[in-house]
DNA sequence: CCTTGACTTCAAGTTAACTTCAAGTTGTAA
DNA sequence: TTACAACTTGAAGTTAACTTGAAGTCAAGG
């Protein structure tokens, strides 16, 4: 089986056959066509698509993945190389998002112990520090006269 | 200022006016009328919103905060036992975040060691025990003749 | 040769979480 | 009382990542 047809890519890498086609259009992937116009894919492709699979659960778009995947040969396996540098970016990143998350652990698990009864002085409902990558606006939400608070 | 126009919540609260009235469509929150007919919050209502927010950054979707925050009164601020019952079950769901975060990383940590030349023996090519909470299909991504790998 | 499943393209549909727009109404400061 | 910002609703637009459908073509076994 020296060439796979988009059924057999779907097959084994667990990627719907659409979603291969998009991947395509997106410039993710590449293929051959046979003289019949069918896709007939190199088996390196199938470490591209575990690429894919694995960035995507690490929270990257398909637009950065293409980006990333920019650096590696289309064509072959990639080199130990490629791939040292690829994984230790994904690993910063990794990384980061850990770290958020932990910090807003720890702010919610001082809340719990507080009760969480004061806007002002809580962590949670204060960010600042917080993963504002979303975010559209300000994110201020003191200021509040405190009689509102205290009423369990 | 004992109610607050939907200008006012949209200041004090980082979010939109649009997306305030897009919530109220969606039952995350509620407002009285005047009678002009335009909407006027009770100032509680910006712990919710807060909580919204917070919960966003958690993961959680529109409807799934809609229905944690079912439990939470509507017109007033909530209880310290409101508030602890909440943030208890939003750490634990941090911890798993965290978990699924930590394990991904320790597998790509290796790959980055074994310069990953095997989707045999590779992690991070081998999910399984992956967060495959948004995955569609099966993910095998292995049985490939070994022929394709050693390169560099 | 013929059937049938796999393949092709292109357009339109899907979901979440909003935003934008249009056309009209309300609230308030001067 | 008048100007004008702020408000109202409903519909349509936006983005990501695909899926679904329609209408037609290709490939391989019997």
């Amino acid at each position: 089986m020296e060439w796979l047809t988009i059924g057999d890519l779907a097959n084994r890498s667990g990627v719907a056959t659409s979603a291969l086609r998009f991947y395509e259009t997106k410039g993710l992937i590449e293929s051959e066509r046979t003289d019949g116009n069918q896709r007939r894919y190199r088996r390196a492709i199938l470490r591209r698509v575990a690429l894919i699979r694995a960035g995507q659960e690490l929270g990257l778009s398909l637009a950065e993945l293409a980006d990333a995947l920019e650096s590696l040969p289309h064509d072959k396996t990639p080199s130990k190389k490629d791939w040292q540098r690829l994984s230790r970016t994904w690993r910063k990143r990794l990384d980061g998002q850990i770290a958020d998350l932990v910090a807003l652990r720890d702010d919610l698990s001082d809340c719990i112990g507080c009760g969480c009864l004061s806007l002002k002085s809580c962590a949670i409902f204060n960010p600042g520090d917080a993963a504002s990558d979303l975010g559209t606006g300000p994110r201020y939400l003191l200021g509040d006269s405190s009689d509102e608070f205290v009423k369990s």
